[in-house]
DNA sequence: AAAAGCGGTGCAGGAAACGCACCGCTCATT
DNA sequence: AATGAGCGGTGCGTTTCCTGCACCGCTTTT
C-alpha cells in the first residue's frame, strides 16, 4: 500500500543498520533512500535515527515510531480484513504464540476445524515461551498468545484462563498407573524426566519439591522436548510430567497420564489473550473467540 | 504529513459529496482526484464509494475506512505529541467537550492552571451534551469528554465519576436562604426556572417529581442557558437548579445556592472520561490527569 | 429536446523521485 | 602514520509518475 511506503523505509534501515544495506535490500540506490529519509524526518520535524560512523540507530523518537509503524501496520490489516468480510469472504492471516504443549494436538485440531469452514484464512505458529509471547503480542508479531504462566501481564489481556493439573506420565506397566491421583513423593522417587526451568509445568515442580524433603527436581534427563521426553518414558520406564492438554488422552499407544494431586503440585494456568485494548482483525477475532469455547470445553 | 494525502483526499470527497466539489475545493482538477481515488480503491481491494448520478456516498467499507482514517489522524498526532515530548517542550492541542455547567468556572480555571504550565498547549472545549459528548469521542472530533450522565457509555471509558447533588439558586432575601438543606416540595411551591429536558439536572429533577403530588415539573421559564438562569431569579425573585460545579462559590454577587435534599432529588453524577482503549496524545493525557485529581478534590 | 452535472479516459506537459558520480568524514587495517 | 573501506550527504541529468486539459457516456433536470 502507498501510504505504508515509508514504513517500509524506516523497518529496512532499522534491519539493516545502515542506510547504504538498506537501500541494496530494497534494490534502490543509497542516495533515493538517504533523501527519502530525510524527508521523512522533516516532515515529522524531527530525527529518529542518529547518524554513527558506522551506520544508523534508532534514537529514543525513533523508538516510538517504530511502535507506531507496527500499530498502523495491524491496524490497516484489520481494516482490510473487516472490509473483505462485508462482502462475506473471511480471508486473512492468523499468527498464534503458543506453548509447545499445545503444538501436537491443541493447535492443529483447532486451526483445522477454523480452516474447514473458511478456506481463505491461512495460520503462522510460534513456539514461544511464557516471556516471548508477551512480547509477540505487542511487537505485533502475533495476533494471539496462548501460554502457561504469562509473566508481565501488563500488555496482556487474558480472554480466558483455565487451569490444568500438571499430569505424570508414564508407561502403562508403571506401578503408579494404577492409582487415580498421585502423589509428588512417589514420583520424586523414581528416576523421571522433566522440562527445562523455562517452561512452566518446570516452573510449578521447583516450587512443589521446596516444600518436601527432596527440595530440589533432579531430572534424570531435563529436556526442551516434551515430544522427546513423552517417548523417553516407554525406553527406560522413566515417568515424565505434562500438562493434559498436550496429551492425546485417548488411543495413547503404550503410555498412561494421571494426575499429580494438587495438594503437592498447584495446577497450571493457561492463559488466552491478546495484546491489551486492540482490536483483532476478524480472522484472528473469530480464532480467539473458537480458542475460547475450546478451552472452556476442556475445562469442565 | 505525506502518508495522509489520500485520507485527505476522501475525507474531502465525503465533505462535498462528489468528486468534481471536492476536487475544486483542494484545488485540483477532477480527472487527477478521480484517479487518485481509483487507485485508491484499487490498492485496497475494495470500492469505497458508491457512485450515483449526482456524486458519490460511502458504502458500508467505506465507513469502516472512514473510521479507520480518524483513527489513524488521531493516532499520529499522538505520535507526534510523544515526540515532541521527548525534547522537554511540551505542544499539542487538547480537545474538550463538556457539559455547559462547567464552562463558566471550572474549565476556564483548569485550562488556565495548565497553560501557566505549558504555554505550547492550545485547548478546544466545545458544549455537548450527554448524548453528543460520546459521538464525539468516537469520531475523534474531541479527546476528553466531562458531562453529567452520559447515555450510552459503551466507548466511554470512565476515569473519574463524582457525585454533585442539584442546588437551589436564589436571591440571598429568598426565605429558602435560610435553610441549609432544602427539601423539593418547598421549591415547587414557589416560581422556578429549570433546564430543558436535554440537561442532566432536569433528568433528575423529573424523576424526583414523579414521585411528589405534583408529577411533573412545571418551570414558569424554560431554558438551555444556565447563565441566563441564574441571572434570572435575581429579577423575579425565583429559584433555579443547577450543579455546584457550575457556580462561584463565594463571592457570588447577590445570589445564594443550597443544596436540595438527596432524599429527594438523586444526585448528579459527573463522568470525566475518553474513549475507551484509545491511548491520548501526551498534552491530552496530561490535561485529563489535572482534571481527574481536580474532580477528586471537589468530591471531598 | 436541450442543458447541466456527474464519473471516467486518452494524451501531452510538468513535477517529483531516482540513479550516478562525487564529497567529507570516521575508523579499521596495514 | 598512511590508506582504504564504509558511511551519510549532495549536485545534476534522467526517468517515472502524476497532473491538467479536452472530451466521452450517462443520468437528471429544465
Amino acid at each position: 500500500m502507498r501510504h505504508l511506503q515509508d514504513f517500509d523505509m524506516v523497518e529496512a534501515i532499522i534491519r539493516a543498520g545502515s542506510i547504504r544495506k538498506a537501500a541494496e535490500d530494497m534494490n534502490i540506490t543509497a542516495s533515493a533512500l538517504n533523501r527519502r529519509i530525510n524527508r521523512f524526518e522533516e516532515e515529522l520535524g524531527y530525527e529518529i535515527f542518529e547518524r554513527l560512523p558506522r551506520g544508523v540507530r534508532l534514537n529514543p523518537a525513533g523508538e516510538l515510531v517504530l511502535h507506531h509503524i507496527r500499530a498502523q501496520r495491524s491496524d490497516f490489516a484489520r481494516l482490510q480484513s473487516q472490509v473483505a468480510d462485508l462482502s462475506g469472504v473471511r480471508r486473512g492471516h492468523v499468527s498464534i504464540a503458543c506453548s509447545q504443549a499445545l503444538l501436537p494436538y491443541f493447535m492443529p485440531d483447532q486451526i483445522a476445524r477454523y480452516r474447514a469452514e473458511h478456506r481463505g484464512v491461512t495460520f503462522s505458529v510460534k513456539t514461544r515461551d511464557r516471556v516471548e509471547a508477551e512480547h509477540d503480542l505487542s511487537t505485533f508479531a502475533s495476533d494471539i498468545a496462548l501460554v502457561f504462566e504469562p509473566q508481565h501481564m501488563v500488555d496482556f489481556e487474558v480472554v480466558v484462563q483455565i487451569q490444568q493439573p500438571v499430569h505424570v506420565v508414564m508407561r502403562a506397566d508403571n506401578p503408579l498407573a494404577s492409582q487415580t491421583e498421585i502423589r509428588l513423593r512417589d514420583c520424586l522417587e523414581q528416576a523421571y524426566v522433566a522440562p527445562s526451568p523455562r517452561y512452566g509445568a518446570r516452573v510449578l515442580l521447583d516450587a512443589a519439591a521446596r516444600k518436601t524433603t527432596y527440595r530440589t527436581i533432579e531430572p534424570v534427563v531435563e529436556s526442551e522436548s516434551f515430544d522427546f521426553m513423552r517417548h523417553y518414558v516407554l525406553h527406560e520406564n522413566a515417568i515424565a510430567f505434562q500438562f493434559p492438554i498436550g496429551l492425546k488422552m485417548v488411543g495413547a499407544r503404550g503410555y498412561v497420564a494421571r494426575p499429580l494431586s494438587t495438594r503437592d503440585v498447584a495446577p497450571g494456568n493457561l492463559f488466552l489473550g491478546q495484546l491489551r485494548g486492540r482490536i483483532l482483525p476478524v480472522a484472528s477475532g473469530r480464532f480467539l473467540q473458537q480458542l475460547a469455547t475450546a478451552l472452556q470445553a476442556h475445562a469442565l
